[in-house]
RNA sequence: GCCGGGGUGGCGAAACUGGUCAUACGCGCCUGACUUAAAAUCAGGUGUCCCUUCGAGGGGCGUGAGGGUUCGACUCCCUCCCCCGGCACCA
């Protein structure tokens, strides 16, 4: 008796030939129609998990399938490599974090080439590598060079257990996306790059990407969140300058009865300096200070603030109105300066009432008068403008733009638009990461690190522990301390690093010329590759890689570096592998482990397994039993596919052309259908298609008459249907069968029309909307016949009980609803 | 509050542009074959309730709830309920 596939021998050898035989590298320039498939490259925090088997699954799976539809595929796998956990790990270990790094790189490329991935590996690099990092210097001088990326003294996120300053993407509900703790805000000289200046293009261009979910758009369109109104000019009592607010609602201009400075908005020292309100500002913002962001922008608490002792205009009405200080007006969003209208306002309604300041309404339903006096919350609804003027009567649905004009005619405003996206905040104050090119001169100020001497690579000998003040490359004084590049006086370099998502931003493109040491990669390629035709990776990611990589992406293309307005119009977010409903891990004690995997049932078994869960976008929740689930599933069933191979390998060939038969039209419908699995990502249903061509296979087997040229012609389908995902098992089964080549080289398989479809059909006859009956037909079956067949069915006879149908419905070739009147 | 996605067997999940008694495929469970036995493998069964002595069959109800459109609704429309996720003192 043959023994069982021996999957762990032949998974072993051919990945290991497929590595030395450089076996999926993509030439430089795409051969024929391209396909760019790319997955968020991992970060190497240690050996492979199951999320990355999972994404590296599907994105192989499609990879496969692409080339042997002919297309030039390239398919590349990097590391990001840069960043906190590398640090922090060791720190622990006392060991320099190249080293922790480096080696979990080549751990997690392993285990890649044990699932058996077909990675170009010729294009791999390392964020770390100064070869790729150089490059993001040559970035941060361009961008510096066109004034993108800027220094400046702001109120930033710093996180008090990571001791860095944050992006806002990096900040989820006031904590730390990374280690959870409560984000705190510092005053620092930060860098940033300019991604407000794009907020417009990141929100239009995404009618581009037609390939995304629904809601990774909406989560993007939430985060840049565009609102739409207008800029009004106030006078301020003593300045000679104006005060500009934004408003969504310039309509009810007539009902501002205060105006509303953020506390930390320096034109409350000017107006409360030497008066009796400076003291009093002093300690509320002192109050104010002390608060967390949680707690700041908390709906719940009460809204405090204080007088300033000044007043504003109201430019449509010349009245004079109270300027206050208060905690909900924030100071990094608009202009941190708010008309407030208590009438159509909640916030402004709740302090007003508070602190019993004037409510007027300008906005009136057509229900019943607003009365000031018994309002217990703002009117926000339709309406129509009062005690506003010449604009009385005009209807809430023209005010907005009526009123917009009307400042603008009179230059007391304009229309603008206002984004809740800020600028990225790029500066680290840790090791790891690229060092920032500029050095900073006394006589010259930020000065850009010459070309030609980067890259500006790390110090290796830097005790790189965070300080919580200064970065650690701040004590590398022989590093630091450099001459001015342009006056050559003493100097001393920027010691911060770039966030680690600024590698992420275009490494994509760095596969497409990996060895480029002239410049980040050549034009050529890259209009020849991109834009990426299929991307995949985790939901997390939807507004801080995905946003910075287009942000990246729109500023290549103003540099005449690349053509693509989007880098990648189809992303498939896969779902998240969990058990129990949690994130896996070791101290949970939750972990199941590809290895072990990889020991037991092999790399196809798993691949399989994870496919056939579910479909990819879905979360998948890993059964209890862990790995040995994979043992009740597609293990047995690799097996029985095995089995029929050697059966089928081994019975003599009969000559002449296989004869078409219910199984061959069968394999030629599972073509059909697999092929469209694949092309909607419906890998779990492809596999079930299959398993039922397989259970046919063997039915058909069984048979007396059974032939066995038909039944090899089906087994090599399989193989080819199913090698995409499983490549070890069906490479070593269509040698097997004695084929010189790989599966892996053959077309991908086309399905006869003619045998694909049915050529009878079972037609349902309904009667008062039951199924009375079925009747075989031919599949190309007319209308007539198949009524005249209907009436000749004695079951339908009988429920018709002799009645004459009022209504006949035939839906060729599948139906017939008879339609009698009931008693 | 605004926005997005979902609710189908014991479980993971199928179902084309509304059209074969919804539940493919697989897991689990039940029965049988093989075996001294077990595992593995193979074959069959498995929504639910009722009628029928068995057999065979027949009938009612079933895709979160309730309405509607239609000859026919998991699929379209309306009103709810619940779950998951994003944004939110954003002016």
């Amino acid at each position: 008796m043959e023994p069982d596939y021996e999957f762990r021998e032949v998974e072993e050898r051919l990945a290991r030939e497929w590595v030395d035989t450089e076996r999926w590298a993509a030439p430089r320039l795409p051969s024929s129609d391209k396909r760019y498939v790319v997955t968020m490259f991992p970060y190497p925090s240690g050996d492979m998990h199951m999320g990355h088997v999972e994404v590296f699954s599907i994105h192989d799976a499609l990879a496969r399938f692409s080339r042997m539809r002919g297309f030039s595929v390239l398919s590349p796998l990097g590391f990001d490599a840069f960043g906190l956990p590398a640090e922090n790990a060791a720190i622990k270990r006392g060991i320099n974090p190249k080293e922790w790094t480096y080696a979990n790189i080549a751990q997690l490329k392993s285990s890649a080439q044990r699932l058996g991935c077909s990675f170009d590996w010729s294009r791999s690099f390392a964020t770390c590598d100064p070869s790729f990092y150089k490059w993001n210097q040559w970035f941060f001088l361009r961008f510096f060079e066109r004034g993108l990326a800027y220094r400046e003294r702001a109120p930033v996120n710093w996180c008090p257990n990571d001791k860095t300053v944050l992006a806002n993407e990096q900040v989820i509900a006031g904590r730390c996306e990374r280690c959870d703790a409560v984000v705190t805000k510092r005053w620092l000289t930060q860098w940033f790059f300019r991604t407000t200046d794009y907020a417009d293009r990141l929100i239009d261009d995404l009618a581009i990407n037609v390939g995304w979910s629904e809601r990774l758009k909406m989560l993007q369109r939430n985060w840049i969140g565009r609102s739409e109104g207008a800029e009004v000019r106030f006078d301020i009592e003593g300045e000679s300058e104006p005060v500009t607010v934004f408003t969504t609602r310039p309509d009810t201009l007539w009902g501002a009865t205060f105006f509303v400075l953020a506390p930390e908005h320096p034109l409350c020292d000017r107006l409360a300096r030497g008066t009796e309100y400076e003291g009093r500002l002093a300690s509320f913002r002192a109050k104010v200070e002390s608060l967390t962001e949680i707690d700041r922008t908390s709906t719940e608490r009460a809204k405090k603030g204080i007088w300033l002792g000044k007043h504003a205009t109201n430019p449509v009405t010349g009245e004079a109105i109270p300027i206050w200080a208060a905690d909900y007006v924030l100071m990094d969003y608009g202009t941190g300066a708010v008309m407030a209208v208590p009438a159509h306002d909640q916030r402004d309604f709740e302090f007003a009432r508070s602190y019993d300041l004037p409510v007027r309404v300008a906005i009136q339903p057509a229900s019943g008068a607003l009365d000031p006096s018994t309002m217990d919350a703002a009117y926000l609804g339709e309406g129509v403008m009062v005690g506003s003027g010449t604009f009385d009567g005009t209807p809430s649905d023209r005010s907005v733009a009526a009123v917009t004009q009307w400042l603008e005619q009179e230059g007391r405003g304009r229309h603008a638009v206002n984004y809740r996206l800020r600028d990225w905040l790029i500066s680290r104050q840790r090791y790891w990461g690229t060092p920032i090119p500029i050095v900073h001169c006394a006589a010259c100020g930020e000065v850009p690190v010459p070309e030609e001497e980067l890259p500006v690579t790390l110090p290796d000998d830097v005790d790189f522990a965070p300080t919580g003040e200064q970065s650690p490359l701040a004590g590398a004084h022989e590093w630091v301390n450099v001459r001015c590049p342009k006056c050559g006086a003493d100097a001393h370099r920027d010691t911060d690093t770039m966030d680690t998502f600024v590698d992420s931003s275009w490494y994509f493109h760095r596969y497409l010329d990996a060895h480029n040491d002239e410049e980040p990669f050549a034009r050529e390629v890259d209009d020849a590759w991109m834009a990426i035709d299929q991307y995949t990776g985790g939901i997390e990611h939807a507004v801080l890689h995905l946003i910075y990589a287009r942000f990246w992406q729109k500023i290549l293309v103003d540099m005449g570096m690349a053509r693509d307005p989007e880098p990648f119009p189809a992303l498939l977010n896969q779902g998240q592998v969990t058990m129990g409903a949690k994130r896996m891990s070791k101290s949970r004690g939750n972990l199941v482990d590809p290895t072990k995997a990889f020991e037991r049932y092999g790399a196809d078994a798993l691949r399989l397994y994870i496919l056939f869960s579910g479909p990819p976008d879905a979360d998948f929740d890993w059964p209890e039993e862990g790995v040995d689930s994979i043992g009740r599933v597609t293990y047995p069933w690799l097996q029985r596919v095995w089995r029929l191979v050697v059966e089928a390998g081994d019975a003599p060939v009969t000559q002449g052309a296989t004869s078409a038969g219910p199984l061959i039209e069968r394999m030629h419908r599972t073509i059909k259908v697999v092929t469209a699995d694949y092309e909607a990502f419906s890998f779990n249903t492809a596999i079930a298609r299959l398993m039922e061509l397989v259970n046919d296979a063997y039915r058909y087997k069984a048979e007396p008459d059974a032939d066995a040229a038909v039944l090899r012609r089906v087994v090599e389908s399989v193989l080819l249907l199913l090698c995409p995902m499983a490549p070890f098992v069906t490479d070593e089964a269509w040698r097997r069968l004695g084929h010189e080549g790989s599966v892996h080289d053959e077309p991908w398989p086309v399905f006869d029309a003619l045998l694909a479809a049915e050529q009878e059909v079972v037609m349902i006859v309904q009667v008062n909307g039951r199924v009375r009956d079925r009747i075989t037909v031919p599949a190309d079956v007319s209308e007539d016949i198949m009524v005249e067949r209907a009436f000749g069915s004695d079951k339908v006879r009988e429920h018709l009980g002799g009645r004459e149908p009022a209504k006949v419905i035939a839906r060729p070739p599948k139906l017939v609803s008879l339609v009698v009147a009931t008693d």
